[in-house]
DNA sequence: ATTTACCATAGGTTGGGGCGATATATACAT
DNA sequence: ATGTATATATCGCCCCAACCTATGGTAAAT
């Protein structure tokens, strides 16, 4: 083949060692092959690329003009090796995460994601912010590798699941609700105001699950929810990572119910199919992501 | 070399029409090549890419992992192939071009630069917007291979340049400014305002270069220049084709000046250093820019 | 059952890439 | 001026990857 990778290969070492003797030092090669190499890739492509008229062969113009294209051919043939690598290390190539928005904070999964790029950096990371039932779909449907939710009550048989943290719900409301005036709050007064949910687009709606209310209102995005209760349109159950900066500015505040106390805790499960072999990826990221989950638990509550 | 492109080749090949014949077809060679490629490459790669069992070659999900990374080395070759070609056929591998501000609209070169890219996909363009001034010294230090600016009056012996247009100046005023009141401005009335000039931070300031006052102010940039003279900061002397725009909304009016017509033109020139041959890059620009420039002469003026 | 199209393997040729040895040019110190 | 160190070019030789042709085995289609 014209232009082998070896003459590509000796014409970069020439170029970043100034002599086809140290290229050849560097190469491991004899400074002959290396000078044959040379005069092949020369006559290859068709004009000289280096100037022998002094001692140390200087690049000519041309030559300049293709090194850049020879760097990206050996560099992309380098990465298909360490690709192979990874393989026979059993790396995934590709790895796809999906989380529940109310399980765990956003920030939590981009740190986690930003550590993934330097431990993996062939392995390209689909990351999916998801509704709790999106999430375990996805699962379902093996269009991903990994989910963190909340925890159900039981999984399928070929469902492998582990425990990772708890996350604290509350129920909460605007600022200026009704509710937040009263100083207990029992479910019959819950059943008053207007219920906020998250649900998702995807699955359907299901509006009579719950037998506190029949008067609730759907969002499917954490941000519109948010906007709702400051508005003052009703009251929700959200974990507390999600509302805390509402908390602290004081836009949003903890109702004082009686029926349960005002932080309940719900499990949070990291869920994978069983069939198929764990690769170094996945490996790494259940444990990575139990011991975030830990550090999380840790830390005190509000 | 381990992995060469030929074995690189025929698994592309191989993948893409589905069997080793059909790919020994495609590349002109005896079906019994393709088959010891793929065998070697799997021996190097050290799994099996190709799952033999029936009839059609099967890719396993290994060799799916690594296809991606094989076409990439196989896309970049390509592309110093064509390098090459394109330096065999004197197609420069980069290009810079400056222009004055004043003297062409930027859309105009914008669209040259579109065009450009479907013209020379390999050649990387840098095109460099400038005053008058900063344009000239970056052909002059050799820094870029072409220029437009306003014509002066001579330049050095190893310079090139070619008339292609004229640009319009006019003078203009904020709306508001007092000047737009009169039926005539004569230069001793311009004399009594402050004049607004566009010049730059690299050269340095000339604030005498002006008769007819000593109030003048600078600016480097176009836009604030414009800001300026809406907020009726002073009179300016501009092209057309920059104060356009604000003269369609009203914001800046044209001064009916009595000393000269109330448009004027001023030659542009493409300019460039004669020394070195010029390549396909060049010929084409310095063609296609007169092109564009003839037919923005063509242009109704306001 | 037959044909077709596929893959694997054997055997032989060619040429690129590898080596060492040698000749020669250039820079630099003495 | 001369020697030393370091360059590159070239020759002869070897090896092996890549290539071919030819042949046999096998799965799918007719």
């Amino acid at each position: 083949m014209e232009l082998s990778l070896e003459q590509l290969q000796a014409f970069i070492a020439t170029v970043e060692t100034g002599s086809f003797s140290a290229a050849a030092r560097r190469l491991g090669k004899a400074q002959s092959s290396i000078s044959g190499l040379i005069n092949n890739l020369e006559i290859d492509a068709g004009f000289s690329l280096f100037d022998r008229s002094s001692k140390i062969p200087k690049l000519t113009p041309e030559g300049l003009a293709l090194m850049n294209d020879v760097k990206s051919v050996l560099k992309s043939h380098r990465n298909l090796r360490h690709r192979i690598d990874n393989i026979m290390d059993s790396v995934e190539s590709e790895i796809s995460l999906a989380y529940d928005n109310m399980a765990i904070p956003d920030g939590v999964m981009l740190g986690l994601a930003a550590e993934f790029e330097q431990e993996f950096p062939l392995t390209s990371l689909m990351l999916l912010e998801a509704t709790h039932k999106r999430a375990y779909q996805l699962i379902e449907a093996n269009k991903v590798n990994l989910a963190v939710v909340i925890s159900q009550d039981d999984y399928p048989e070929h469902f492998a699941f582990r425990g990772i943290c708890h996350v604290h719900y509350c129920t909460v409301a605007g600022a200026k609700h009704p509710l937040a005036k009263l100083d207990k709050v029992a479910p019959q007064d819950l059943a008053q105001y207007r219920h906020l949910r998250i649900t998702d687009t995807q699955t359907g709606f299901r509006r009579f699950d719950s037998d506190l209310t029949s008067n609730i209102w759907y969002s499917n995005s954490p941000t519109t929810m948010m906007e709702m209760l400051r508005q003052g349109l009703g009251w929700a159950e959200m974990p507390l990572h999600a509302v805390e900066p509402h908390l602290l500015n004081g836009s949003i505040v903890r109702l004082p119910t009686s029926h349960q106390a005002v932080t309940f805790p719900h499990c949070v499960d990291l869920i994978w199919q069983t069939e198929g072999a764990m690769g170094k990826c996945l490996q790494w990221l259940l444990e990575r992501i139990t011991q975030k989950a830990k550090a999380l638990n840790q830390r005190p509550g509000l």
